[in-house]
DNA sequence: GGAAATATTGCGGATTACGCAATTTTAGGT
DNA sequence: ACCTAAAATTGCGTAATCCGCAATATTTCC
């Protein structure tokens, strides 16, 4: 019997996080759908078959909830970083990371990857959307901080290199989208993040000297 | 006559710009005093002397309001890095914005800046402050890429360093708000920038070759 | 199986977002 | 100075939210 999700101890958590994912899928299918403005909370809680009050126990709008596997996704990366054999070079792991991140983009229909990508970009949720760029982030520095054996609480390194994947990470993304038509994300990234590598200098491999 | 603001052609547009500000501003204020949530447009409207309706006219929530002062600065960040010295290092020129970009912090009240970052940072205002570190880091994508002659659209390079200085902001700001008792957060900064310069490589100095 | 812990739900009130149409204010030519 | 078109402000009405509280239902664990 192998673990798959977090602890997850008795039926009582199993259900939470169900509950939240299906409320979660439920949000971004529909504004998917219909888009993001004519989705009401009652209907996603509708959908899932819960109240809407218990919609508000599990997220605090509806943005939150659209957002909300990508969230759970992001906080899990670092876990998933440090997976990764610790004597594999830092940018090879960051790599794994990334594209196993965004690996669903691939898999599932290339026609609802786009538009899932198109609801993250309205301006209503940017702001939410923006809020799981941050969670992705500070799961890098934590991992990368303890790959290098540094205290991300001190040293600025691991910050710097979680900036430059981030942002390394929309520039691909953007870039794949305006391309036409969208495929092959896995190249974009794999691009992105190899001219990052060059940029950065991991500490220890300093130019100077 | 000089020209300090942007065109701000006629009276109409100045009365705009202007009542922008006062409604920001009283935001803020308020917010400071009395605590985010227990701010209501209602009343930063009544301060500013204006109807609740003309408050959305401006922002669309008191959160967008709260954070529209330094949303306004950081979309000024491009034009006030692109107006130094086009000889001087690209980190200098960075170093200048940045300190200008926060000067506030030292020439008022230490009390109220760091109160005031309190405020940018409690969760009901997270997603509407990473919008306001996301303008600014678009702001220095496009200057830095005008400054090394790069496509923000194509090169990777000025997304990175942009990214790489987000970070060390953010970082320099958080450490300045937890040593007791905050002050001197230009050194902060200026240490944490140095940093980012070490570990960031501009195109032309990359350390291969 | 039963008591304690926890989750769900309905209700109610305060707040908000925003379309629309009426009113007021400004800009620019004569 | 006036006059008209353009633009900003405002009040009103409606749908939608957010969230505290108390009641109910479900799960846990002994």
């Amino acid at each position: 019997m192998t673990i798959r999700e977090p602890p997850a101890e008795g039926l009582r958590e199993r259900k939470k996080i169900a509950t939240r994912q299906a409320l979660s899928w439920a949000a971004l299918r529909m504004a998917i759908d219909n888009g993001v403005d004519r989705v009401r909370v009652e209907d996603i809680a509708a959908e899932v078959g819960v109240s809407p009050r218990t919609f508000n126990n599990y997220f605090s709008n509806k943005y939150e909830a659209i957002c909300g596997i990508v969230s759970d996704r992001a906080v899990r990366a670092k876990e998933v970083l440090l997976s990764r054999p610790g004597d594999e070079p830092l940018w090879t792991s960051i790599e794994h990371l990334v594209l196993q991140q965004y690996e669903g983009a691939t898999e599932e229909s290339r026609e609802w990857s786009v538009r899932s990508r198109a609801v993250f970009e309205e301006p209503v949720l940017r702001g939410e959307y923006l809020k799981t760029t941050a969670l992705l982030k500070r799961s890098m520095v934590e991992a990368i901080a303890e790959r290098l054996g540094l205290d991300a609480e001190v040293d600025l390194a691991p910050h710097i290199v979680a900036g430059a994947v981030a942002a390394s990470i929309e520039v691909a993304l953007h870039r794949w989208r305006d391309t036409s038509p969208p495929n092959d994300l896995t190249a974009h990234l794999r691009r992105a993040l190899a001219e990052a590598a060059r940029g950065v200098n991991l500490p220890g491999t300093t130019r100077e000297k």
